[in-house]
DNA sequence: CACGTCGATGTAATCGATTCCAGGCGCGAT
DNA sequence: ATCGCGCCTGGAATCGATTACATCGACGTG
């Protein structure tokens, strides 16, 4: 490939000249300037992002890394992460940790390695060393949906709180009294907040979350089937689970239906997350939406703050209930709720 | 952050030392080679990546072009993709072109300046001045699902024309005489060769494919959605639509029940590329299988042979016929296949 | 004892950019 | 005519690594 010596030489001009044309500084000769630009075009040279990288300290590359490509909640995401960046200039470098802490580790270390301006996390866990030691550097970081606490950085995250007393009360106007949770690993916020705010939404109804109907799932759909198999045992079964996750959702409604059993006539099921395709499975999920296009560019646009010097601030955005039919029939809303998605 | 000089002075050798310890040289002796790690934990030394590969002229990474993330079947792919980097030791830098030319021009052009060590791309037209460029300036590179003829590049594919044979055997066994197909476009490979594949299939059935059958998408939901509203206005409407990918298949979906009709009685609908969710929908539906994650993992095989000095060679695996009950029944066999999904 | 060999190490060049600094030139003011 | 000031320009340092080459000492051998 061409270098910045070759067009210097091409042009007949020192190679000071042509960085400076390259980055558009005032003082250069408009002869200069077009001189160095027709080298560039007949040599088709493109400036080494690495050499440049090295010497000003900056990659315009932000890190996302996330805990599950397979979900398209994190997909969506990442979506709409890549898009805010490239506009604000940056390209990103998405790690996948699969929920696992030591993949997360290896994204961040890599990533770091690469010398990406800012990371935006959505950890695993509590927070390795790592990533702790990174954040203490300087490491321009920003959380988005989950966050560990205790860590002076900005968290971009939605309240779910509203939306699941919104469907507690759809779920206690069904009639539905047992209700059963499929929580997410205690190791993250959203699957310890999830659980809470259901308590405390059941609580307004006097109702209980017993023991028995909080299951302990890991965000992946197998979790979700294995859980939703130990309630069906139950002597006496819960008449809704709710899955923290659309991933542990699916799981459930695969474990219902290999007892033969019916959504919603059997058992309710409702999600965290909102995903196209609750549109269309049999029947459609009742599910609370995230807004997952503003959360990924509020985050960028948090993260890009911190690395450009400016404050970079939280942001909380909320959740609503979707409701569709997989909780029970309900006349007179379903219709239109359902006719609004398509 | 130390640099190597810093781990130079701690522990009291040269800089070439420090190097060749990290590289593990052979000549060093045991001594200096203690020091140096000493060094270099008590100062958490971590070597940059951009001035080793400035001077290596390596990156370690892999850029991957893809269509569409939003596309479970690219999702999978670039899940795959990264892993099998990851055991090779590269990593990845996922572009999303969203079926975008200027978008996927962008991209290459982005990791092209990144210097990254090869490029997987799943073209999503005929090729810009810019990709062909890069070919012939010898950048690794390999085309994994897509690709563009006459270009002299490894690609990476399924075979989807048994498959497609089995759905139309499948489908005429069922009854089915007017067949209509939501093709992909007609830029890419797997637009054009889906619609071949089901036109001879048709063809040794002695059954036509008219052009009021064969509806244009562009590989997204919404066109789906308009070609199957075509479909449902004919005088004649097909019997069934066959769509070249799954998000066209979900728009169908979503213009069929928008009728108020059902699926399979008033009209069986197929896809091309078999997803989780379809096992979920009302109906299952009957798709045809990538074996998606075999495909990126030869990929990058293929595509780090070829960096590495190895020839690299091109890789075409069979897709497979998965039936469920978006065609109709099938007493026998339905609930067989169906089972085996879950 | 002299010489060649080999292992361990350091010095310095290099990758391709950016940018500080100094110098040359033209021009207006004194 | 001289001076000073801007504008352009080029030389050279620099970023943080890798690596060719030189050096030096120890050791074995003829």
């Amino acid at each position: 490939m061409a270098s910045i010596k070759d067009v210097a030489a091409e042009a007949g001009v020192s190679v000071a000249t042509v960085s400076r044309v390259l980055n558009d500084h005032p003082s250069v000769s408009a002869e200069a300037r077009t001189r160095v630009l027709a080298a560039v075009e007949t040599l088709g040279y493109r400036p080494n992002a690495v050499a440049r990288s090295l010497r000003t300290d900056q990659t315009h590359t932000l890190g996302l890394v996330i805990s599950d490509v397979l979900n398209p909640y994190f997909t969506e995401l990442a979506r709409s992460v890549e898009e805010e960046a490239r506009a604000l200039g940056y390209s990103v470098i998405i790690g996948n940790a699969d929920e696992r802490p030591d993949l997360q580790d290896h994204h961040v270390r890599n990533l770091l390695d690469r010398r990406i301006d800012g990371l935006l996390v959505s950890p695993t866990d509590g927070g390795s060393p790592l990533m702790l030691d990174a954040v203490r550097a300087g490491t321009p970081m920003v959380f988005v949906d989950r966050w560990i606490p205790g860590v002076d950085v900005p968290v971009v995250r939605a309240d779910g709180q509203t939306a699941v007393r919104d469907l507690v009360a759809h779920l206690h106007g069904l009639g539905h009294r047992r209700l059963a949770i499929i929580a997410g690993p205690a190791a993250t916020t959203t699957g310890r907040e999830r659980v809470e705010a259901f308590r405390e939404a059941l609580a307004a109804y006097g109702l209980e979350l017993p023991d028995a109907y909080t299951g302990q799932g890991d965000f992946q759909a197998e979790s979700g089937r294995r859980v939703t198999e130990g309630f069906l045992d139950l002597p006496e079964p819960p008449e809704v689970v709710f899955a923290a996750d659309n991933l542990m959702a699916l799981g459930a409604l695969d474990a219902v239906r290999a007892r033969g059993l019916r959504v919603p006539d059997d058992i309710a099921l409702a999600a965290f997350d909102d995903i196209r395709w609750f549109v269309h499975t049999d029947p459609p999920i009742t599910a609370i939406a995230q807004p997952t296009g503003d959360l990924g560019r509020a985050a960028v646009r948090a993260l890009v703050d911190r690395i450009e010097g400016r404050p970079g601030e939280s942001v909380t955005l909320p959740a609503r209930l979707v409701v569709r039919r997989s909780c029970g029939e309900n006349p007179a809303e379903t219709p239109v709720t359902n006719r609004s998605q398509s």
